[in-house]
DNA sequence: TCTTGACTTCAAGTTGACTTTAAGGTGTAT
DNA sequence: ATACACCTTAAAGTCAACTTGAAGTCAAGA
């Protein structure tokens, strides 16, 4: 069996050493052992456990509430139930997440469109007074809302 | 013509008044008129500049790198370029995001399978111990990069 | 005119997630 | 046995983006 010490694990993960020790200091990593000397050993179903971590904080999820998760899952089947739920929350944030961006990216869409115009007239005064029947029609509602309706 | 107070602006764009302030010392907001008292004073044109600043930051922008777009901004049809680049590099910037967040959302997905499979079976360990060809063929890449290929 | 509520500035405090520093211990290779 | 790289903890420092507090000013209504 492989084990790992914490700068390896980190090398692995894309992290710093520190971060580890922080979350483990956090209380984000129960699982993970001591070896006689004290120094931490990660073996390799750790690996998943901060494959999980990092997936949550991608969410947007703060290290407070994956210390839950990870707390409920330190408990076993009893928690199979609110373990799913927050998951099930969580995946809707990130859907709530990922249509706002998109939302987002039409703006930014626009303004390219906006850029591009005024670099081909030397100006920003062309697109700025265009009627807005004389834009595209994909960037109308985008720019009524940016003007407050 | 319309004008606005901080508390008025701020409230139209649901933020603290405190928001728009601090972002006034920062700089990013150098159109804002004040009246003869001193007070600020937010015409209709300055809620698009707000909009615009809204957007850049739900990209990610920080506040010193939005300031560097507002006063290209000021300096007029001069800028228009690096302004393109700007936007263009943000809008790349998204759609990165984006792809990321939906990453994310497939392993959601599959932690969510897996706890209503451990739910239905009463354990963790069935989802756990199966073998790849017993799972969903959609998680299966999934739950590979989980545990580290 | 006076009250009231919202405005002003400046400075200091808060939050979350790390990172850094200092002082010292571990473990492996020669 | 002695380097040497890497480990340990505790405490302090950093950063961005606000937020709060104190002390005072402005403007509209009674």
């Amino acid at each position: 069996m492989m084990y790992y010490t914490v700068g390896e694990m980190a090398k692995r993960l894309g992290v710093a050493p520190s971060t580890l020790r922080y979350y483990d200091q956090e209380g984000l990593l129960p699982f993970v052992e001591r070896s006689e000397g004290g120094i931490r050993v990660f073996k390799e179903s750790d690996y998943e456990w901060l494959q999980v971590i990092s997936c949550l904080k991608k969410t947007g999820m703060q290290l407070r509430d994956i210390k839950t998760f990870i707390e409920m899952a330190m408990q076993g089947d009893q928690t199979i139930e609110p373990r799913l739920a927050l998951i099930t929350k969580q995946k809707e944030s990130v859907k709530a997440q990922i249509a706002e961006l998109e939302e987002t990216l039409r703006t930014l869409e626009f303004k390219e469109w906006y850029y591009n115009t005024a670099k081909e007239n030397g100006t920003t005064s062309v697109p700025r007074n265009m009627t807005l029947d004389e834009l595209p029609e994909e960037f109308r509602e985008v720019r009524l809302n940016l003007r407050g309706e």
